[in-house]
DNA sequence: TAGATTGTTAATCGATTAACAATC
DNA sequence: TAGATTGTTAATCGATTAACAATC
């Protein structure tokens, strides 16, 4: 029933991907009382060149003044609305091992905006949510409870083996969207998108650089 | 002392990222006593144009056979080397929150030769390496310790807040690359490479594929 | 006014995709 | 031999960078 479709095409994807950073930076700015910011200031935080900086925030729409920058006010708004912050970013989180539990503390992601409404796992990994006040439920209950918690986003913690069953009963109770921890590549209808993360990639751009970086390699 | 250099420039960055999941999928299939393995089948799992894993394929320098496939053996190998997987992946990890103790259990990273040798922090996080077998110290001991153990890698999940103060030790005490998971953006000297993970760059992408994704857009 | 900064337009660079010849 | 799959070469697409005019 469930198919394979090309995952969508996003336009302008890697400034997308630094808007949260560029958002962490105003809001320290904003929080320290200044009200206007330029593109060389954000780039030197960023570590870009300011060229990229201004085409990053043109997908923002606010504009500038020259000699006097950005309002960060605007900027702040501007990103917020365009990534959704405010709105529909509650989620549940199907998997409360080590990982899936510290999702519920991160700050980075509470900052963005993202709402944990409730956490599925087995009973013995109950114990986790406590400290983060997330309701907990047994997994069983998952597609029941789906239907009355109108809950867009589903983030997926599961072991890999479970990823593309628990990833059916999502689709089947509504949801839109899952944040995929697992190394499973999940196939979804084309209605629901996924995004994968993948955290050894991260680890062999790491290797990467490193090699490159020795001194005794040119 | 510590200068901010723009972040070295690696080719191919797409194609490194992508290889730890190739990796994945051909250790599925030498398990499972495959053989050999056509681009075909490799695009379907990693949902990507066949065409695009050729490309890929060549950084490993495996010839492929016509009709007949990649070698599963050579290409794990060659991958695997081009990783520096076997090698250079000992590493320390600063921070034991509960992110940073769920990263000492991710079978990803374990898969990809990453060896966590000792971890620090205050006393008080210690229980949470016991179960790891990862051995505990306290974070004063930190640069003694790594003038002892030769380890290339650190492993960065302390509050944004110490982020620079820790970086600052890892240099002195011969780091030579920073895997960084706080929302810092770390100045380091030239011979040090820092990759920062960022999840909420991930969930931007996400909420961006949701809203192009909505039924009602077009 | 002079000078700093934005924003526009064009150039460059690199990644992906397409077409198809080579090969087993 | 016929046909499937690789690998090469070229085309396209999009992201970054550069140059500089516009603007406050």
């Amino acid at each position: 029933m469930l198919m394979n479709f090309r995952s969508i095409k996003i336009d302008k994807l890697p400034t997308i991907r630094r808007l949260p950073a560029y958002l962490n930076i105003l809001r320290d700015l904003f929080v320290k009382g200044e009200q206007y910011v330029s593109s060389s200031y954000l780039a030197e935080k960023m570590f870009v060149e300011p060229i990229l900086v201004r085409k990053d925030l043109e997908l923002t729409r606010v504009a500038g003044t020259p000699r006097v920058g950005y309002s960060i006010e605007e900027l702040i708004t501007s990103i917020e609305e365009f990534l959704g912050c405010s709105d529909n970013l509650d989620a549940v989180l199907v998997g409360v091992g080590q990982f899936g539990a510290s999702l519920l503390g991160n700050r980075g992601l509470r900052n963005f905006g993202l709402r944990v409404l409730a956490a599925f796992d087995e009973d013995s990994h109950k114990a986790r949510t406590l400290a983060h006040r997330v309701p907990f439920f047994e997994i069983d209950r998952l597609e029941e409870l789906l239907q009355r918690l109108h809950v867009t986003i589903a983030i997926l913690c599961v072991p890999s083996e479970d990823a593309q069953k628990i990833t059916d009963i999502l689709v089947a109770s509504g949801i839109r969207g899952i944040w995929n921890f697992t190394s499973e590549n999940l196939a979804v209808p084309e209605h629901v998108v996924t995004q994968k993360e993948d955290l050894a990639s991260g680890l062999a751009v790491l290797c990467a650089k490193l090699v490159r970086n020795r001194p005794t390699h040119h």
